[in-house]
DNA sequence: CGTTACCCCTGGAGGC
DNA sequence: TGCCTCCAGGGGTAAC
């Protein structure tokens, strides 16, 4: 579900609450995630203060001074805020209790997945085996049609799933690899080794633009993501490719073809993309 | 090493 | 109404 988009805008819809809030309690509800909510969260979490919040990908961090609580959303996960005392559904998995507000884990497929590291944010980042491996965060000034190039120099695979590989760049999910790659007039297809420089230059241009409206409108919201507050994104309704098979290109009329990549559906036009 | 197939899980949609 | 199949914002692992 969430991509790098609505990871950033559930952070930036909980810093102005949580941000140097102590908490209080913390519970776990129902544990099976794709690994085990740690049962000590439980004893080890009430009393911290929530220094930060940061994003590393698709993954939150939330920065408790001497340890970090990391969390990622999997396919079907959302956080919300709700007030003490709001009953909990079948799906809620884990509660962040503060004085005046409940930050609540929903996560139906529970693909989602709840850790605690021990020392400050910089070790987290630079020592926990899930973080270690993680390519380039796209929205940097580093990921630019030069650094694309050189990436998938060597790789024979469709250009969509690289795009979609973690461990060379973060956050890119199945809508935001098919709408950049449509914004760059790009096959999902492509070999990725055989983008030329300049077609790389674009392909980078392009999610980072992408992304960045994303956020700005507050992500998509396809099945489950919704923003913290409850409210919906807003990206799904501009989506020029993604979960578009059969209907008309908005740019030349044609008809939005799906193709199975990695096991994902991967819509793009063939008359627009190539 | 790079690539692919398969698995984890629940729920909604559509066919019969 | 029910049952069956397929599909879904992700990602880890095993095997070639």
């Amino acid at each position: 579900m969430p991509e790098l988009p609505e990871v950033e805008v559930s952070r930036r819809g909980l810093l102005p609450h949580l941000t140097g809030k102590t908490i209080v309690e913390a519970k776990v509800r129902a544990p099976r995630l794709r690994r085990d909510i740690p049962a000590n969260l439980g004893r080890l979490l009430p009393g911290l203060r929530v220094a930060a919040i940061e994003r590393r990908g698709k993954y939150l961090l939330f920065d408790c001074e001497n340890g970090v609580l990391l969390l990622h959303l999997g396919m079907s996960g959302s956080l919300r805020l709700v007030a003490p005392g709001t009953a909990a559904g079948k799906h809620d998995h884990f509660d962040l209790v503060f004085a005046e507000s409940v930050l609540r884990l929903r996560d139906p497929r529970r693909f989602g997945l709840l850790d605690w590291i021990d020392g400050d944010l910089a070790a987290a980042l630079a020592s926990h085996p899930l973080l270690t491996v993680l390519g380039i965060e796209p929205l940097e000034p580093e990921f630019d049609g030069d650094w694309l190039y050189r990436a998938t120099r060597g790789r024979r695979a469709p250009v969509k799933q690289v795009l979609m590989d973690s461990h060379v760049v973060v956050g890119v999910g199945n809508i935001y690899a098919a709408e950049s790659l449509f914004r760059a007039g790009i096959s999902p297809l492509l070999p990725a080794e055989r983008l030329s420089r300049p077609r790389c230059r674009k392909l980078a241009e392009a999610v980072k633009e992408t992304l960045r409206e994303a956020i700005a409108v507050g992500g998509s919201s396809v099945r489950d993501y919704v923003h913290s507050d409850g409210g919906m994104g807003g990206f799904q309704l501009s989506c020029a490719v993604y979960g578009r098979e059969g209907e008309a290109c908005r740019a030349c009329g044609g008809t939005i073809r799906s193709v199975r990549l990695g096991g994902r559906a991967s819509c793009y036009c063939p008359h627009c993309q190539r």
